[in-house]
DNA sequence: CCTACCGATCGGTAGG
DNA sequence: CCTACCGATCGGTAGG
């Protein structure tokens, strides 16, 4: 049982390989152009072995995604109060997914996929894009309250305007990495919402 | 042969019909996602005879995006020189994506699995991009000059931002319908980089 | 254009 | 965790 499983070292660690290799094909392929065979091996197994460990695809992918959420769950834990500080922190984070382009691939690649109502993670993707607007929202509020903000900008929508930039870059990143800026165009946008630059 | 094959009236229709519903297919499973029978079996024929209009799969994909292509230029014969009209119309195009999102996954599905080099519509992709930045370019540029930009407004930013954002919504806006205002959003990007609004 | 077929690959199961 | 297997599906071909 992978409740037991869970506390012995062995298996957790074992575990831990499969997801990292998952993380690695699923930006390669894509959820569904993947194979568990593909997976496993470079996990250092069988495909039935990987399944004895994750039941079927769809309990990998979950636990993939599951453990990205984990991951960001300590991150938002350092993070600053709503305001100026957490735009920079994306910024911070811009630059890290630039040196990692895996992990861009892997969330390009699924949310694309996942627009689709029955794909595994569309659930998980309506309550992602949810949650970072909601986020982000609340930073452009209060720094809206403050007067930090050029008029006529609305913080909801300069909040989805920022996640959707975002999203879009990277395609055009990853697409031609040569061509496009990933950082500088975010900055050139925050500063196009705020009355005084970063 | 297909030289000949498209001078016939019938064998011309067949093909339209074959290549209208792989533009479904691949919006709702992608192009890896997609299988020939699908295709073949939503406009009335078998793989097989399917394989007699498009002798391979990435024969199909290639023939999606040529005919797409055929379909721009047509419209952009229509544009109006650079400045602000054409910003108007792309807004009008937004406006018509809203009312087709069929059109709208195919391109998001697309363009997210062609971030691989080695995916047949990766060329087609670096080449789409770096010509709607250059022709957005080219407008936010004579604004620049007749002074209609913001001071801080790069051209080529405002280009490659006004790409970037509207692919970032269409993946929103696919995922949850109701809670994006996908032209509203463009609106409002175009207004914060306009001294004066649209 | 179809019928009939090929080899390859897929997710998942049995049984140890 | 593996070996061995299952039924289903894939892109593509032969031959008409």
């Amino acid at each position: 049982m992978h409740a037991v499983e869970r506390g012995y070292p062995k298996g957790r660690i074992r575990r831990e390989d499969i997801l990292t290799a998952a993380v690695a094909v699923y930006g390669e392929a894509g959820y569904h152009g993947s194979s568990l065979r593909e997976v496993a091996k470079r996990a250092g197994i069988t495909h039935a072995g990987l399944l004895y460990y994750f039941p079927t695809k769809e309990a990998l992918l979950a636990a993939v995604l599951e453990r990205r959420d984990a991951e960001d769950a300590v991150r938002e834990q350092l993070n600053a109060p709503p305001g100026r500080e957490v735009l920079r922190h994306w910024i911070a984070l811009a630059e890290y997914n630039v040196a990692h382009p895996g992990i861009v691939e892997l969330y390009t690649r699924l949310a694309a996929e996942a627009v689709a109502p029955d794909h595994p993670a569309h659930d998980y993707f309506v309550r992602h894009y949810r949650i970072a607007r909601r986020s982000a929202y609340e930073s452009f509020r209060v720094l809206g309250d403050r007067g930090e903000l050029r008029p006529g900008v609305d913080p909801r929508v300069a909040a989805l305007n920022y996640m959707a930039l975002s999203d879009g870059l990277q395609v055009q990143w990853l697409t031609s990495p040569d061509e496009v800026d990933l950082v500088g165009a975010l900055r050139q946008y925050l500063d196009s919402v705020l009355v005084e630059p970063l």
